[in-house]
DNA sequence: TCTGGGGTCCTAGGACCC
DNA sequence: TCTGGGGTCCTAGGACCC
């Protein structure tokens, strides 16, 4: 037991389910089990692609983000499914439960995937023990498949997931390293991308072996802050905590779409617009939040994406307020050429009972503020008897006409 | 005959303020 | 006559992940 729960470390576990959609779609509906399936966004048309595909479509070499008619050609058989994310998620949260079962440490990073910390779990089993649990009651429950890693931080519990699936339990201690995580190919570690592995290759880093040695000078040199953190990692260091509300810190609500052909019809880009409007202003009600910028991507029909934004002085939930800002945006940055996909996503968000707050102060501000200047104009008015700013609003940000109101106005700004 | 849609984090430059 | 350097905000783009 104490070989498990040292005083001065972490035991974390990396719960990933097998092939999610798929699987979840299988449970559903057994008829499903032992045939090639893929889940794909639109199976209809000629740019849908594979979301999920089962270990059965795998093996024809069915891949993850293959296009359609591809994955049809390697596997002609292939039962292909539009997703059903409301099943999902159903299955999500059902698969977190579990794992709340277990310890209230839970972090949900993805729909099919999250940390637990176990640390403090001395009383319900060894952490193979516990893992074994999860893995079983999964099955049980659910009838879904989960692989696990056990480890003592989240990037080696991540990677130990991945080592062994479907339905595998992987320990990676420190000690395990030398072993079993440097001799893998430098991509195949969690956070080194076709770009990264690209880079490394070019300073002769091929193996998660050569990283952890590599030069922090140089990897600085080549990658910025993530090189130092890359090499971290590939020494099994790791110190984020597994953290419950990251969750709920979400930065950015959007909703992007390709459109069944490539256009320069204003009609049918503005009422896609609105569409994604419509989605984001939903979202956005349902988590209850109003935001302060919006930003609309534009993907064109040589994949060229710009996105571009503005940083709003209000903030907004309706879907009018940011279908208004998307259109604005469209119509200053489109370039005429014909458009691939587009998205409008909201960013900067406080929450409603916030927004309440913050405006009572403004408009308490402002209502005090204008209350001194009337009473000033009437001072003024009297004195002179005739109002020397007749035609302007009380407000302090309206231009003065005269130097007199211009003068007053510095004087009043200055108190 | 290709390459979706949901996100996060980081970088870099310019504006502006002190 | 010349002109520092830190900090923050805003914008755009890129890398990565599922």
């Amino acid at each position: 037991m104490s070989r498990w729960y040292p005083k001065n470390g972490r035991v974390i576990l990396h719960v990933d389910m097998n092939s999610f959609y798929a699987s979840v779609e299988m449970a559903y509906n057994p008829e499903l089990r032992g045939k090639p399936l893929a889940i794909a966004g639109n199976p209809e048309e000629r740019k849908g692609i594979v979301v999920t595909s089962s270990y059965e479509a795998r093996a024809k070499g069915v891949k993850t983000t293959m296009p359609l008619w591809e994955a049809r050609r390697l596997c002609p058989e292939l039962i292909v499914m539009r997703p059903d994310f409301n099943k999902y998620r159903k299955a999500s949260s059902e698969m977190f439960t579990i794992l709340s079962e277990v310890t209230s440490l839970v972090q949900p990073v993805s729909i099919d995937e999250g940390y637990i910390d176990i640390t403090d779990c001395g009383g319900m089993g060894s952490p193979p023990e516990i893992a074994q649990w999860i893995q079983n009651t999964i099955k049980e429950r659910l009838d879904l498949p989960c692989s696990i890693g056990i480890a003592p931080n989240k990037f080696l519990a991540k990677m130990a997931s991945d080592m062994k699936k479907p339905l595998g339990i992987t320990i990676l201690r420190k000690r395990d390293i030398e072993e079993k995580l440097w001799p893998l190919p430098v991509e195949e570690m969690y956070g080194v991308g076709q770009k990264t592995a690209e880079k490394l290759k070019g300073v002769n880093i091929s193996t998660i072996h050569d990283l952890a040695n590599a030069d922090v000078w140089t990897l600085k040199r080549l990658l910025g802050v993530n090189g130092e953190r890359l090499i971290r990692r590939a020494n099994g260091e790791d110190q984020r905590p597994v953290d419950p509300e990251a969750v709920s810190e979400f930065k950015s609500i959007g909703n992007s779409q390709t459109l069944p052909h490539d256009t320069t019809d204003e009609n049918e880009i503005l009422q896609l617009v609105r569409k994604l409007s419509k989605k984001v202003a939903d979202r956005m009600e349902r988590k209850q939040v109003v935001s302060r910028n919006i930003q609309v991507m534009i993907r064109y029909h040589n994949r060229k994406t710009i996105t571009r934004s503005k940083q709003l002085s209000e903030y907004i939930s309706k879907e009018e307020d940011i279908f208004h800002y998307a259109q604005q945006l469209w119509e200053q940055h489109w370039n005429q050429e014909p458009i691939r996909l587009l998205g409008v996503t909201a960013h900067d968000f406080i929450d409603v009972t916030e927004l309440t707050q913050q405006l009572s102060l403004f408009t308490y501000k402002e209502t005090a503020k204008n209350e001194k200047l009337y009473e000033a104009i009437d001072e003024l008015t009297e004195k002179y008897g005739t109002n020397p700013f007749k035609q302007l609003p009380p407000s302090t940000d309206s231009s003065p006409t005269t130097s007199f109101q211009k003068d007053f106005l510095d004087d009043y700004k200055k108190g």
